[in-house]
DNA sequence: GACTATAATGTTAGCGCTGTCATTTGATTT
DNA sequence: AAATCAAATGACAGCGCTAACATTATAGTC
């Protein structure tokens, strides 16, 4: 029997909540059954019930129980996005446009960062799966084996993003790395410089980038780039202390290519501590453009990804597969764009 | 009987995660409520039970259903936590600490914004309670009634943060906003600034420090202090734009007070791009201490709020809670520092 | 060796909701 | 007026799990 003591204390194990589906039927004088299609079919029930439903809700203060809805239904109208860190804003901007749009039709987004090396991903995972969301947004392409089984054993819809692959789990929309790479190294040859170096973190796209953008100059005769490599997520002091050690080994009057816009500002930041002049003794190109690469003095030359439309795409495309419908196009291309500004 | 299907589409409505406890316990020739404890309190079983159990669960991959397990035990193992937005990485690092802790504990927290102007905070909390959190941490301490009605009425621990007041709904860690107001005019006062100027963002907490540092530099006989003020969130651009107003209207050799590094950062970017000198020209001090106000050109002078131990006491007094007791100290005041750097 | 304490496991009855199918009601048709 | 149909509502079972109590096996006591 639960005992009420006097004060309701936050805590206290006394479920105030428990005003269920029962007591509003029972004010309303209804069946539970009504309650619920008020609820979740509004449309099937007369008027005059849905209101007096929904008066009888007010007064109660009812709260429903998803645990129980979702049970019972299973669908837990709960969707999970496994992205690398919330401390990195580039991923933040197209969770917001994803959850925003999943809300409006009624879901709620959960995040995992699977950036954690203490917790595998694998467990990442599992945990995830065991609140049994309705689908999956992860950040990358990549997963092991066991990760694999996992996603694909619990049935259901799975969106990748931030990379493309020909083979996604399901449906993917992201952008090629390797162009990014590819790209970058054409407009800076283009453009005429020789000299280049590279800032990077050690994260693995920001990896393939730089690969390709190695690649691609070492066939326009470029072979002797100036790495500097760092650990993610970044920061401006991995910046300034990135380029510091190209600085240092003599690098002068070349572009730094950086994995973020970030370390780019810390490379900006840096030049300037060195009263260098940018992009004179030193040009520099970032990558994401985020909000405040264009605000930057100079301001900087980076690469654009849009991430309101992944947010975007992802979450239609995450609402067609949870309407079992396949996606007529299961690999989508976002693309990217060079912005150049003032900083190279 | 489960009946697979040659390829596992995700999405088919075909619930290939219907592996079940029954289905484990049945392998491992236990009942149900033995491989619950199993994976629940491993230690009210023999060890050869548990063996036997795992070995099972392994074989056919297992995934607990905690919708079914929260609904029946009442304990969700799910936290929330409401911020103003993900993209604000002051907000970010605090919830980085207490959902560690709390990760360690077996709970997962659930991310919530309450930045977004379309959906009232209201619906936001009825949509979090009704994933039945065992408890919410909630960012600032001001809420409206049908809020504090909602959040009490939960019957559940509640953990305010990121300010401070004698009266929290159960548990409070911040500091004191007017104290930081206060501090800082004294602080400048002190260091023989005169000509003050504010760019402050339009949230209720910036604007307490603001009010207090007004009011606290009209008692040290400073009234014609130059306000401006922008929207939040804050960004480099707001930042510029701010000062830019102040500095067109002639303020000179004087100190800018920001409500945020972030805008600090930009009014430091603006000062550049002017070609002012920093603190000569213009001093500027900041908020946050955020990771990056260490390494701009000039260092940041800013005021450190420990954000790490915000969110470790937060999510210990949270446990505390959650395991029935009373917290010794419900009010917290983890207090601040003025770093003095550079840039005053 | 009968008796008690303890550890290990099982049985039962829900947790709060919704899918499915059944029933009732009133309107529409012929 | 009987037949037909759609709209509105309800009864019932069960989603997958665990709390509470019941039972059985094991060890410890004198």
């Amino acid at each position: 029997m639960k005992h009420a003591s006097d004060k309701p204390t936050p805590g206290s194990r006394r479920d105030l909540h428990s005003v269920t589906l029962e007591d509003v039927a029972r004010l309303a004088g209804v069946s539970t059954i009504t309650v619920s299609r008020a609820l979740n079919h509004p449309e099937k029930v007369a008027a005059a019930t849905l209101e007096k439903v929904n008066r009888a809700i007010n007064q109660t203060g009812y709260v429903p129980n998803l645990l129980a809805g979702g049970l019972a239904s299973r669908r837990s109208r709960l969707i999970a996005a496994i992205i690398p860190s919330m401390a990195n804003l580039v991923y933040a901007e197209t969770i917001k446009y994803f959850s925003e749009r999943l809300r409006t039709a009624g879901y709620q987004v959960m995040l995992g960062e699977s950036g954690y090396p203490q917790t595998s991903e694998q467990s990442l995972i599992s945990a995830v799966l065991s609140r049994r969301p309705d689908g999956i947004l992860l950040t990358g392409v990549t997963h092991s084996n066991d990760c694999r089984r996992l996603l694909l054993g619990a049935g259901i819809p799975l969106i990748e993003i931030w990379d493309i692959t020909p083979t996604p789990l399901d449906v993917v929309v992201g952008f090629s790395h390797v162009q990014v790479g590819e790209q970058v190294a054409d407009y800076l040859v283009d453009k005429g410089y020789r000299r280049i170096g590279s800032v990077s973190a050690d994260d693995r796209r920001a990896q393939i980038r730089e690969k390709a953008l190695l690649s691609r100059l070492s066939q326009h005769g470029i072979s002797d780039v100036a790495v500097s490599q760092v650990p993610a997520p970044t920061n401006l002091r991995l910046g300034r202390d990135g380029v510091a050690r190209l600085l240092d080994a003599g690098f002068r009057n070349g572009v730094v290519v950086c994995s973020s816009d970030t370390l780019a500002q810390g490379v900006l930041t840096e030049a300037q501590s060195r009263r260098l002049s940018v992009p004179d003794d030193i040009a520099i190109i970032g990558f994401g453009d985020q909000s405040f690469a264009a605000d930057t003095f100079p301001a900087l030359s980076t690469v654009r990804i849009d991430r309101p439309r992944m947010g975007q795409l992802a979450a239609e495309a995450l609402l067609t597969r949870m309407a079992g419908e396949q996606v007529v196009e299961p690999v989508i291309d976002l693309g990217f764009r060079i912005i150049e500004r003032e900083t190279t």
